[in-house]
RNA sequence: CGGUGAUUAGCGCAGCUUGGUAGCGCACUUGGUUUGGGUCCAAGGGGUCGCAAGUUCGAAUCUUGCAUCACCGACCA
């Protein structure tokens, strides 16, 4: 490709709103442009990137035996309506209505469509087990879309389903795909970790998700020190102290100016929306946790005590139920049900709230000053905590969620009748999996991790360009001209992607683009070293600049 | 959805307080110059000043409403 026949389309300065550097650099380097909140267009560069990103994905996919299919983005209603999904999925759900005025969304996932296909086309245990996938366009009406493509509301995903008879059978494709997944970012060259996850809304037991490790990444992941242990902060378990609680010393009293507590020997109270059986909001709970620390609101919301999603009472609430402020809200001597944090559950001679404004107790304890309660995990571990594997010390590191796998269930199959005939011709429910990969937040999590001040570092796998040729001094060196296109014939013809930089530009321009589009090798072609029948090669990771013989460029890229 | 801020040439911004012919840098076009790290000189092209209404002889500038974009929060496979 010769830049004078391309667009390249790079900027020198970064456009005001971007915040993080891979949206900038996106921007700068030509990869993508804005067309209005969470949408982008993926110019020629971009689509390059995002095609063997793409292509990695799938190549790997179908080794480890998913067949690829491809499913409307518009989907019908009715299918949303038959998993319960109509209801259930808010407002980021977009929907539609066609010209007859019947009602669609824009798929955000794909589950109804290929449960109600395989629940159609599957008849026998013979059939199974199977494993789908595509790559396709979602649409998620994201509240706040940001980060450029990290956070979009259109994004290109692949995601796979898998049916099986039995759980047993599920779990072996389960591990087949993690697997499948390990390759895929090591192929992509980036530094990533499978941690333990939360299933969210989705539900199901058993998942992982697949982070790139960045220090922009959205989510906390909680680390063992010593093991391979590692889990979203979400689903991290905060074990309970170890020994007994320390005695009770101190007598109840009632405070009403507090200065240099330590956090540590507090408790605070939240109160939120509980549940009744039928799991319909009902009622408030207390929730208690220590002062230094903070309610994991998953974990909360998983109780069945309480609703979904967690909902904090609100200030006219808290009033109306307990008659003071939220700030002075604690365990003691409430008509709902309280659920104490372990850590806050081991503490003695502590501070907390007295339901009444402005008013603490000091030197309070469990049993003694409040025995209806329950104790449970309901926390965020912190850096220091033991890690719950039981080797080391947790720590906490940021990463970028891009891959995410479910061992479903039989969630959707039961609700769209999805069966098959067994070997003693009985009709089963299929058990499902789920497997995810945001392609497109791929490419920008990958950035995050590889860049420098001049602009990205790809790694070599997903590289627009495997080799920039810049010719220096083009116009009035025939010599040069005629050795840099003789390269550039040889290189292409060997199959290598070569962007040939024809532009009528000072040198320093043409350096400072192809560093920041981040072509990995930079072949520098100038009468300097030409009498020796030599180009130079300059390596956009290490910064290396070598001389090489030009009859063993080809070599280079073995 | 709440809080904050922005909207002037393709991009980055000034002008607004104190109303009076719309500017700067980059990019772009043409000519020259330079050529191993974002040259220099000259001449050009490009604007419903987000939209609408109001005040005024006159509005980018003042007033009101609306829209869009972004940041913080809430939210979130």
């Amino acid at each position: 490709m010769h830049t004078s026949q391309y667009m390249l389309s790079t900027l020198k300065e970064t456009p005001a709103h971007a915040e993080v550097i891979s949206h900038q650099l996106m921007l700068r380097a030509g990869l993508v442009r804005n067309v209005a909140s969470g949408l982008y267009t993926w110019l020629p560069t971009g689509l390059k990137v995002l095609r063997k990103v793409e292509n990695i994905v799938r190549e790997e996919m179908e080794k480890a035996g998913a067949i690829e299919t491809l499913m409307p983005m518009v989907q019908p209603a009715d299918l949303w309506q038959e998993s319960g999904r109509w209801d259930d999925y808010g407002p980021e759900l977009l929907r539609l209505n066609d010209r007859h005025k019947r009602p669609f969304v824009l798929g955000p996932t794909h589950e109804e469509v290929i449960t109600k296909l395989v629940s159609n086309e599957i008849n026998s245990y013979k059939q199974l087990p199977l494993t789908l996938f595509q790559v396709q366009t979602k649409f998620r009406d994201e509240i706040r879309p940001r980060f450029g493509v990290m956070r979009g509301r259109e994004f290109l995903m692949k995601d796979a389903y898998s049916f099986h008879l039995t759980d047993e059978c599920l779990k072996k494709t389960y591990q087949v795909m993690f697997d499948a997944y390990c390759r895929i970012f090591e192929r992509l060259g980036l530094d990533y970790r499978p941690v333990i996850a939360d299933n969210g809304s989705i539900g199901g037991e058993g998942s992982h998700e697949f982070h790139v490790l960045a220090k922009s990444g959205e989510d906390a992941i909680a680390f063992s020190d010593e093991s391979d242990y590692a889990a979203n902060i979400e689903k991290a378990e905060a074990l309970a102290p170890k020994g007994t609680r320390p005695e009770a010393t101190q007598a109840l009293t009632e405070a009403t100016n507090l200065t240099e507590i330590d956090a540590k020997q507090t408790v605070k109270t939240h109160l939120v929306v509980g549940a009744d059986e039928a799991g319909e909001a009902n009622g408030l709970i207390a929730l208690v946790v220590r002062g230094d620390h903070t309610l994991n609101e998953v974990k909360a919301e998983n109780l069945a005590q309480i609703a979904s999603p967690l909902t904090l009472a609100t200030d006219e609430q808290i009033n109306d139920a307990l008659g003071c402020n939220a700030a002075s809200v604690g365990p003691f001597g409430l008509d709902i049900p309280v659920i104490v944090d372990r850590s806050a559950a081991h503490l003695a001679n502590f501070t907390c709230g007295a339901n009444k404004t402005d008013i603490h107790f000091t030197g309070a304890n469990w049993d003694r000053d409040c025995q209806n309660y329950t104790i449970a995990d309901i926390r965020n571990v912190v850096a220091g905590d033991p890690s719950p594997c039981g080797k080391g010390k947790i720590e906490i590191k940021r990463g970028i969620e891009v891959g995410h796998i479910f061992q479903l269930g039989d969630k959707y199959a039961q609700a769209m009748k999805c069966s098959v005939l067994t070997e003693s011709g009985k009709n089963q429910i299929l058990t499902m999996g789920c497997y995810g990969i945001g392609v497109s937040r791929i490419v920008a999590a990958a950035i995050e991790q590889n860049h420098d001040e001049y602009g990205i570092r790809w790694p070599k796998a997903i590289a627009p360009f495997q080799a920039a040729i810049v010719p220096m001094n083009m116009a009035k060196s025939a010599r040069v001209k005629e050795t840099a296109e003789r390269l550039y014939q040889q290189l292409t013809q060997a199959g290598i992607e070569v962007l040939f930089d024809d532009r009528k530009e000072r040198p320093g321009v043409m350096f400072a683009d192809h560093e920041l589009i981040g072509t990995p090798v930079l072949l520098v072609v100038g009468e300097r070293n030409l009498d020796n029948q030599e180009i130079e090669v300059k390596d956009r990771i290490s910064g290396e600049k070598s001389l090489i013989a030009i009859d063993k460029v080809l070599e280079l890229f073995n």
